[in-house]
DNA sequence: CAGTGGTCTAGACCACATT
DNA sequence: ATGTGGTCTAGACCACTGT
């Protein structure tokens, strides 16, 4: 039975892509949460209409893109991050001996604001749209080392507090998923060399002008819509950013 | 016929893990060469004595990882840095408001040195090695953005010279394609900010202790093997650094 | 036209995890 | 024992490229 036999529009748009395109529409909209089993490929190969194979390919993708977590023997999951070995694919600070460690969180500043044109156009909310706005001071080791500037839209969290932020037990990603249902699945980042502000230099304990690595972050969920901008100001005396660059194009995500 | 009819060691070791190091050793050895079509899956097949799906998993993680680039109804070939639009894959540089554009490059020193302990560990050579030490400056819209540090081993690259690197009509990385057959597959990169040296300042005409982007560099051929480290120093006053970074392990690359 | 890679299917069997 | 994902096969047909 060959796939026009069912199909007839759609001629140009491979199976699995609508297949991807569907199991991915169905997480968007929360039908399987993070770190639930999602049916098996035999079941949705049935729900599809469509074979094993075909599933498998476009689980294939969406494992590739750290979306979903495939596990032998036991199912196909929603990756979430609840797995904390999944941290240090979104904290790229260690120290430069290549020493890795989590960091202790001090939150130091929670209020609202609004988006100016730049911020508007980073997060892709209209100008003026209501944002939280939070600092905060990150610890290696004792020593402070960074210091993250966030901006959300209140729109997508709505009700969020400086408490949440200070008594969360988790990553802010996780707080983001669990308490908000809204997953970061992808962060896109651009790096500066600056020097540093009074305000600054003063929680990092260096002097003013001192030479920052200003990290410049977006966090992206489905559909690439912005959730989070972040500006990371990290001192790399002792400590550097890490990068191990995507070659050619993106593998298998500019293709959607 | 199963798979095991056939094989009786390599138990563990699924049969396309087993094509996928026979095509890799092959291109190493050189037996196809950068920018030159590999024999169709269905020939590869029969010399593998496998089934055309197990050449195309083996293939498909080789593209996935840019060795290998397929073109539909052509043919499978050999990645190169010759094609142009790779260029972009290994400069990560652009200007603040996202305009990308080839660097005019001058080198403004070549040199020979040894390896330092550092400079050994990172190029895993022996301490005390024999290395060419050369230093471009990289103009951006005609001003000078960029100091590119290089070192590599002199064993890699016998009869490197100067002149070779200034008259070169390409990308470095396609002068040691070409003209020593050393194929760079990707690179690791670590980043911080420091001050600029009296000399540094000089070449990219700010005053010392300007706060520039630091690039660490090391770029890795087959099996990993080191076969350049760069430190490049960069004034991000109207350019930066992007990175979209890589999530959980490496997608399909670590587990060779 | 012949040859290449791209998609899809159907089924066998293996490896692993849970009951 | 059952169910899951993982590997491998064999073959059909589509889409594209070059002759």
């Amino acid at each position: 039975m060959g796939r026009h036999a069912v199909i007839g529009l759609a001629l140009r748009n491979p199976l699995y892509k609508e297949v991807k395109r569907k199991i991915t529409e169905s997480l968007r909209r929360g039908e399987w949460r993070p770190s639930e089993a999602i049916p098996s490929e035999k079941k949705l190969g049935e729900r599809f209409g469509v074979s094993i194979g075909t599933v498998r390919k476009a689980i294939d993708q969406l494992t590739a893109e750290n979306i979903l977590i495939r596990h032998q023997g036991r199912g196909t999951f929603v990756a979430s991050h609840g797995e904390s070995r999944y941290f240090f694919s979104f904290f790229h600070i260690a120290r430069q001996d290549g020493y890795r460690e989590y960091p202790g969180v001090e939150l130091v500043d929670f209020a609202r604001c609004t988006a100016d044109p730049a911020i508007a156009d980073a997060l892709r909310v209209e100008e003026g749209a209501r944002l939280f706005r939070f600092t905060n001071l990150l610890r290696l080791e004792g020593s402070a080392v960074i210091v993250d500037d966030i901006m959300v839209p209140v729109s997508m969290f709505p009700g969020l507090t400086g408490r949440m932020l200070r008594e969360r037990s988790s990553t802010i990603y996780r707080l983001y998923e669990e308490g908000f249902g809204v997953s970061v699945l992808r962060t896109v980042e651009r790096l500066r060399a600056v020097r540093a502000s009074k305000s600054h230099a003063a929680l990092l304990g260096v002097k003013a002008g001192h030479p920052l690595l200003l990290i410049i972050r977006v966090a992206l969920s489905f559909r690439d819509q912005p959730v989070e901008l972040r500006y990371s100001y990290v001192n790399t005396e002792a400590h550097e950013y890490n990068a191990e660059p995507t070659i050619g194009g993106e593998p298998g995500l500019s293709e959607a």
